[in-house]
DNA sequence: TGCAAATTAACCTCTGCGGTATACTTTGAC
DNA sequence: GTCAAAGTATACCGCAGAGGTTAATTTGCA
């Protein structure tokens, strides 16, 4: 691996890593640095000054998390044999998404420096939330078994009470219990179904 | 009105209007004094520092915007005679709360600084949302035209239909259309009634 | 191997902010 | 009206962090 690019990965990681530990302010470029194991100039090197650095960093570890995000997806079969499980199953891996603390921090990093960068926000919601809403959609169009008129908005639905009362928790001191988890999603899902299954 | 205590109210607010647009560490202290006209000594008079300026506005600011949220649960009448309008008219004014710009910018500075004031956050948690929760939970229990197993959970699932979509775009740049809110939020309560009403 | 680009370490400067000190003025309760 | 408590203006201290400079060193590639 060549040397170069290496340096910029570890200094994106690095940075990710204090600004979603520390906040903006907060964070030191000389911190960074040295978690990098770098010489400052070579950040300066890379990123022109600090809030790029902050914006490549950010948006690196967007698409990291992301992605486990969009995979959660694939849990969803194509044509499901269960319903209620593969749903309760989905709803799980969907929720858990949310627990990660990486999650976490790169939320309450985007909300503080939403005001200064706001399309932070939006691009955060149509590549993320927005985009499972609208992926998850198209799979529940197809399930017969659901009487749904807007899928889209079905699809929110679906993730509102799957994950509400799991993002409620989710900032607290000490996570939910397994057993705890198990029940919000599980009712989440119970509800959703009872809500559009059409023989419920 | 004696002068000492209208010195301090005025540093509050001042305090909570600089803290909410601009976050904890880009906050100064000496534009807080400036916008409460006063000297930034009598700042320090009545806070210790800015550690305590801080949790003070916060708390003030909370308490303000929180008890717009719990009034909005008088909209829910006792007994009510048209279930699926009282309730939509309920959730309007609870997820128009969220759509307000003072209580998003607190929600951004609590999670900004949830890391260094957890307890900020199991605070609001408790005395906001999970108190709406509990006292929603009261209510529904009480409508015998609803099969509620654990009314908290329904409380939740209420709360999460129909407001996760208007929070959803609360921080967006363009607040979402009149027509889109009420559909927001109507098709949340459709959902939840399919899903609890005993004749649905 | 040689050379050009990248990296490093060690400074340096400048700015902004938290917090204090001083010396003077205002205020309000008795 | 007095006088102590509170407020004000201004200057100041210390510190931390962003960003730049330089000169020496390493690295990757032809």
């Amino acid at each position: 691996m060549p040397g170069r690019p290496r340096k910029r990965a570890a200094i994106l990681r690095a940075a990710a890593e204090v600004f979603l530990r520390e906040g903006y302010e907060r964070a030191s470029v000389d911190e960074i640095a040295a978690l990098a194991d770098v010489a400052k100039r070579t950040v300066y090197n890379h990123l022109a000054d600090k809030e790029a650095l902050f914006l490549a960093a950010f948006e690196a570890a967007f698409d990291r998390v992301n992605a486990d995000m969009l995979a959660a997806l694939d849990e969803f079969p194509d044509d499901p044999g269960d319903l209620e499980h593969d749903l309760i199953a989905f709803g799980r891996k969907l929720a858990g998404c949310h627990l990660d603390p990486e999650v976490t921090a790169l939320r309450q990093l985007m909300s503080s420096e939403a005001t200064r960068h706001p399309e932070l926000v939006s691009s955060w919601r149509d590549r993320g939330p927005g985009r499972v809403a609208a992926l998850l959609a198209e799979r529940l169009g197809k399930v017969t078994a659901l009487r749904i008129d807007d899928p889209v908005r079905a699809a929110h639905h679906f993730m509102a009470l799957s994950t509400y009362e799991v993002q409620f928790r989710a900032t607290d001191a000490r996570k939910p219990s397994a057993k705890q988890f198990d029940a919000a999603v599980g009712d989440g899902v119970k509800a959703f179904l009872r809500a559009y299954d059409r023989h419920a």
